[in-house]
DNA sequence: GTCAACATTTTGTCCAAGACAAATAGTCCA
DNA sequence: TGGACTATTTGTCTTGGACAAAATGTTGAC
């Protein structure tokens, strides 16, 4: 039995918001204990966090509530399915069933064998973009709990920084600013995009992500960065975005590209001029060559 | 102007407590905005933190709200030194001042240097741990902005993972998961246990941050761990550290040690049964001698 | 048939004031 | 000096009302 506290941080929904749903659906329906305080038992945290994963999905919560738990998963799994209608996931079953066994140093072994095998640019455009999906769905599905998605999060990030690190740099490049605005606490695109530069002997400044748009700002200028890339995965708030996006582009220097990438962006309807929407992983190296070639027509030599 | 929401994630004081404290005290005395709604001034919100961060070393609310920010700061810096005692922070303010030039290549190239110089303990113990308090006190200051902190932090990232990614690991150690509860983002502290416990050739499950309670006692039990190893960071809420870790330890197997570390922890009065405190990262190295051999004398050979 | 503008429903967050348990500080006494 | 007691401080929970932002549905023009 756990109290509001303790639902909210499982689930990941406000306290506000459990209040909202019992007092506007019936469900959640709490007990009370001796302080006449909300005691939420397994059961209905369950359904909870799967309607939570739902609605990350795109759902909304109305629909939801009246359903059954089975009803629920079953609604999970069908979406997924519907998704993946034509992709071949032959690939990714291997490594997600690597992740579910629960075999840590084997599932390093065989992404540091993959890495090996088809080179930095082919294992992040080819083998991570789309297994980064793949996880994520299985985890909508249920197929994969958080924990495993954390581990897989951490062993990528692990062979991408560790490849990185020992890659050389060349001066004579652009210096490409990388981070996310706030509420955006997802990384690894951040660093698939890194390591794609990184390929090309490219060095970024990396700030990780969450920066104050203010600070992405005079972090550009302190640096003289000639590129800012953002990252948006799809939980963030579109309006957010577009808002930061138009807000933070007349604070860069005119001579600054920005750009921004992540699954998000595909739904921004339109952009401020001198914003580069970068549509996928596959886009990011023609993205830097574009750069290039329109920086030696305007400053030759 | 902020709005409560970005208070709370700015300061990490509950919209309840802002609420509280200005019903109470008369600080903060937020401005409304044409809905009603509280509206926090700059000086208000860097007051804000300050009090946060006295709160954090031990004070209380009631005697810090009627004094100004230049009292309030001049109590942090007191304290600051207070702790700061004997220690020689050349080697920091070198560091910092090259955070501060914004030459990020010079400062991987230093940070490198110092590892190969200092070998893998000592950076990480002699080095990065009270380098960390160093930029966390900078950052307090208003030394050094976010952005810098987050360069710092994403460089010092680069450099443990990419020396944990090439330690060989041997078989026959502790199985060690590790990982933070919900709600705390500083992903160092782990990074640093999981560099000094690689520096052993003890290979850890590393899950990242925030991994929620139900799912750390899942991971610990399909990868059948024999430490699970909490970090918690003095920003995170005391009573949710202790309600957690009382909630965590019943539901691992008996022989699963727990520890836990970080800031916080210090504050924490008295620890469950077998709940393993580590007071420091000079602490890790001789818990995991204590768990070997205690671990021997149960089950030799 | 497609797109844009408008109206409507849905949904989350904010507000206020009251209550009370847990933590901390203060007091008394041995 | 330390232990037991009381008083104060402090954070979080409660209820119910309000309303903006987001999502959906509808209309009309091209």
């Amino acid at each position: 039995m756990l109290n509001i506290s303790q639902v909210e941080r499982d689930t990941g929904l406000s306290k506000d918001t459990l209040r909202m749903w019992e007092r506007r659906y019936g469900f959640p329906q709490p007990g009370r204990d001796a302080f006449g305080e909300r005691l939420y038992d397994a059961p209905q945290v369950d359904k909870l966090r799967v309607i939570k994963r739902l609605m990350d999905a795109g759902q909304r919560p109305g629909r939801l509530m009246d359903k059954s738990f089975e009803e629920l998963t079953a609604l999970a799994a069908q979406q997924t399915v519907a998704r993946a209608d034509g992709t071949p996931p032959a690939a990714h079953t291997d490594l997600i069933a690597l992740l579910q066994s629960h075999d840590s140093p084997a599932l390093e072994q065989h992404l540091t064998h993959l890495l090996l095998r088809q080179g930095l640019q082919q294992f992040v455009l080819a083998t991570l973009a789309p297994l980064n999906v793949a996880v994520g769905e299985a985890w909508a599905r249920g197929d994969l709990a958080i924990f495993e998605e954390h581990l897989y999060t951490e062993r990528v990030q692990g062979v991408l920084r560790s490849a990185i690190q020992s890659m050389s740099r060349r001066q004579d490049s652009p210096r490409v600013l990388l981070t996310t605005l706030p509420q955006e606490q997802h990384a690894l695109g951040l660093l698939m995009v890194e390591t794609l530069l990184a390929s090309e002997r490219v060095p970024c400044i990396a700030l990780g992500t969450q920066t104050p748009l203010q600070d992405i700002a005079t972090a550009a200028a302190a640096h003289r960065a000639d590129i800012v890339a953002l990252s948006f995965s799809d939980a963030f708030p579109l309006r957010a975005a577009a808002a930061g996006i138009a807000s933070l582009r007349p604070d860069l220097a005119p001579s600054t590209t920005l750009w921004v990438g992540g699954s998000l962006v595909a739904r921004l309807k339109q952009l401020p001029r001198g914003v580069c929407r970068i549509q996928s992983l596959a886009d990011v190296l023609p993205a830097l060559e574009a750069w290039r070639s329109a920086s030696n027509r305007s400053a030759p030599g």
